[in-house]
DNA sequence: TACCGA
DNA sequence: GTCGGT
């Protein structure tokens, strides 16, 4: 592999394990094991650094969901793996990564909105307008409007202000958020169907 | 690796 | 004192 693949693999392991301000330049060199003078070959600076990282990492996501996409029998399916991805995003990321890309890093938050705004959003709803086409979610739903509910509501359970980590668990109140949301939108037969799903992984 | 400036 | 950048 390219040491400037390197240094960016290198960079993003920290960055997602650590949060984004705390990783240095210098740890990053200790990390790949390049000096700092090699890493500044490849990239402009820290701000380069840290969005290339976050680019990489929402590209990676996208061909994951994508399979997913591509390969789900139905809506639920779908809908229950992508929560199973989800999940495990979730608890492989520094939950400060968001609050520094939002408050140091302006450019690569921008990427991070454009990929929620975009390809997150779009992929939710037609995930919604299936399931609803096919008589597992309530046809009384506006999916437009509950996929921003349920987009942003992600997005708070990563907020320390909101769902504080002292005193709330962070994967409980992502599995309880997701709860409630799949509840709210399913029929009897959806309901049906996605019992059938959780069976299987208890079984498994 | 040492160093400077923020 | 720390850390990005030289």
């Amino acid at each position: 592999m390219s040491t400037e693949k390197n240094i960016l693999e290198g960079a993003k392991n920290l960055f997602m394990q650590f949060g984004l301000k705390s990783i240095t330049m210098d740890d990053i060199a200790k990390k790949v094991g390049v000096s700092k003078k090699t890493i500044y070959q490849f990239f402009n600076d820290k701000n380069s650094i840290v969005f290339k990282s976050v680019h990489k990492h929402f590209s990676e996501h996208r061909i994951e969901i994508e399979e997913v996409l591509n390969n789900s029998k139905d809506p639920i399916e779908t809908i229950y793996r992508i929560s199973k991805h989800m999940q495990m995003q979730v608890e492989a990321i520094n939950p400060t990564v968001f609050y520094d890309l939002q408050r140091y890093f302006p450019k690569a938050y921008k990427r991070f909105l454009e990929f929620k705004n975009t390809f997150m959003k779009e992929s939710l709803q037609q995930i919604l307008d299936d399931g609803i086409n096919a008589g597992y979610f309530r046809k009384e739903l506006d999916t437009e409007i509950l996929v921003i509910q349920r987009i942003e509501q992600v997005q708070m359970a990563f907020d320390n202000d909101i769902y504080p980590r002292d005193r709330f668990d962070f994967k409980k109140v992502h599995e309880q958020l997701f709860d409630h949301f799949i509840h709210g939108i399913l029929t009897i037969k959806g309901k049906e169907k996605y019992n059938q799903y959780l069976n299987e992984e208890h079984e498994a």
